[in-house]
DNA sequence: TTCCGTGATGAATACGATTTCATCCTCGCG
DNA sequence: CGCGAGGATGAAATCGTATTCATCACGGAA
């Protein structure tokens, strides 16, 4: 029996050469125990040597199911061309992984506001369920959402618990992890600590962040200065642009609470270059803990999201709604970090 | 005319409601110049009002295409729960909106070294062809991508450009790139440069680099020294444990070469910590010119792959392939972005 | 010996679109 | 008035699998 070659086989074919009919390949195939083991062992050892798989579509077609998750990665952030948000991209690593050992596949969808592909997936059966990531921004989403309830679209959205917000949500509980950043600061002496962050209702996550920032300052009875928070989009650059703008207003702070590791990095280097020593002068602390947050200098203190928790939190959700369990909303407990930016600790530079 | 209401609608219940056959409203669908046009128009308005979309799978089945692409990223280092390699990361992300604006959607797989999927995607109808990440190992993969020429499956790859390797290749100028930075390291009047990174033929990409990197220090004259060549994978950590090591050995040393940001970075971190200043004492140049590159401090001086011309190139490449276009490998040029890093431009810091 | 349950298999159908081929109608021209 | 061309539409086949509903053989119980 030679290497057997051919074309793009069928289970059809496979059922001629092995003898049997084609329902038989197909449960055979499947594992089914409805076929007795000879049979089924000789049809997968056929299948094998032919190079076989089975036709996607076609399955599909039958089972009403595609074993395939979407994506649907919203970014506001920019243009076409801008990075993507880089917390959101390990995020997808890991949900990819998370998908995988459940065996699914994943779909990528990077979607713009004006785009209105949500319902079409699933309709279209092309994916058995959706993942929403960046839907931060509920308000212009609302609508979108009660959409993909009303077409029946199975849908977990990573971001804020809302209430009576249509669909199932896994977040993180950012308004705790605000309060842990700055009671951090406070705890350090600080007391003029400035908020960079975008707080529209667009940025429902980075709102519950100030939140708790303020919560912290009104718990340790220290006065909000409106004029220590400024508003900046999750770019490096903007978080730059901050640190600039609260220097040339001339206000004095002696930390600042950055809503996300890539602005405080911005944020750092506008401190750094206008001759401001990180942690000395300033502490910094920021949120998300992204890989590189450890290994920037000074080490960035900050608040940990785990997202490989946060991965499998939502493909769980995803695969439960899909295999018709029940699935409920999570809030998960961000961590503090404490590194060198912050200036609890030691730093271990030698020279200065 | 009320809102219509149907669970699952097909196109036979368009065509019912509208009252043609079934095959008119599949031809009205598609735009087909066959249907009148007030035909074709009432046709899609329905479909509209049913929120009816394609059935993928039947589509499929039909036309033995499924418009998406299978991404496979291969990614060695670490195991299962390790932050995936950014640079490919940023690089899925410009591949999507490419595959996106040519009607394709993409399918990610992160695959290991073990698996043996290659084949499948294409031979299941899931996808019409595969972009190869992270197959820089060409030695171990050799054998797969065979497999995949022997399948007739359509693919490409992010890679070096080699000799007789099956199938299309996309990739950077690697050599290049590594002679450009050493060569800036030494019009700087570095002499005692160090070079970071892993060199195996597991890393072909990196070798072509520390290739380059020779060629530069042997045009200008300049002895190699091998104790100042440390292998490094490409992570943060690594980094810091390359320059640790060189400054236990006792190596003396005026600049470094990385052969990755992130390596560099790390590198960095080390450099401050042990009381050496970057870039007075010691230059830095890195590779890839990641987003943070920018915006660390000192800002990077690093040397840039375009990766979202990269990610173009690979879509062109690989809808090519599946269109049946002639399709030929390409080496990018990669170009210096000087920064802060190296020393070459005044630091604008003020206090120091 | 007859009958029925059980295990293994096959025949036939359905899934929902695309596409080929046939049909029918209309209109212009000889 | 007849005829052919071409435009618009419909009927039916097809893609490859999963599954329902027979069918059949076999063996034990009555």
């Amino acid at each position: 029996m030679g290497p057997l070659k051919m074309a793009n086989p069928t289970s059809r074919d496979i059922a001629e050469i092995a003898g049997v009919s084609q329902a038989t390949v197909s449960r055979a195939l499947r594992n089914s125990p409805l076929v007795r083991k000879e049979t089924r062992d000789r049809i997968q050892e056929i299948a094998k040597e032919l190079n076989y798989f089975v036709n996607r579509n076609a399955a599909g077609l039958r089972t009403h199911q595609s074993n395939t998750i979407a994506l649907l990665l919203f970014d506001e952030t920019g243009g076409a061309d801008a990075q993507i948000n880089p917390f959101f991209l390990s995020m997808l690593g890991y949900i990819s992984r998370a998908a995988a050992r459940r065996g699914y596949d994943v779909l990528i969808s990077l979607q713009q506001l004006s785009d209105d592909w949500h319902v079409e997936y699933q309709a279209s059966h092309r994916a058995d369920g959706l993942i929403l990531l960046g839907y931060g921004n509920y308000v212009t989403y609302r609508e979108k959402l009660a959409a993909l309830s009303a077409a029946n679209t199975r849908y977990v959205i990573w971001g804020p618990v809302i209430k009576d917000h249509p669909g199932h949500t896994i977040g993180c509980d950012n308004e705790n992890g605000g309060f842990q950043a700055t009671r951090h600061l406070l705890s350090l002496g600080r007391r003029r600590i400035a908020f960079l962050g975008q707080t529209s209702p667009r940025s429902p996550e980075f709102s519950a962040r100030h939140t708790g920032y303020r919560q912290a300052l009104i718990a340790a009875n220290v006065a909000t200065n409106p004029r220590l928070k400024v508003d900046a989009d999750n770019l490096e650059e903007l978080g730059y642009q901050a640190v600039e703008s609260l220097l040339a207003a001339g206000e004095r702070f002696d930390a600042v609470f950055a809503v996300t590791d890539v602005i405080a990095i911005g944020a750092i280097r506008a401190l750094l270059n206008a001759g401001i020593r990180v942690p000395e002068d300033v502490s910094v602390v920021g949120f998300d803990d992204m890989p590189l947050a450890a290994h920037v200098t000074p080490a960035l203190t900050t608040v940990r999201q785990d997202i490989r928790l946060a991965a499998d939190g939502l493909v769980e959700a995803i695969v439960g709604l899909i295999e018709d369990r029940p699935v409920e909303s999570t809030l998960m407990a961000p961590k503090l970090i404490v590194r060198e930016s912050c200036g609890a600790k030691t730093v271990s530079r030698a020279g200065r």
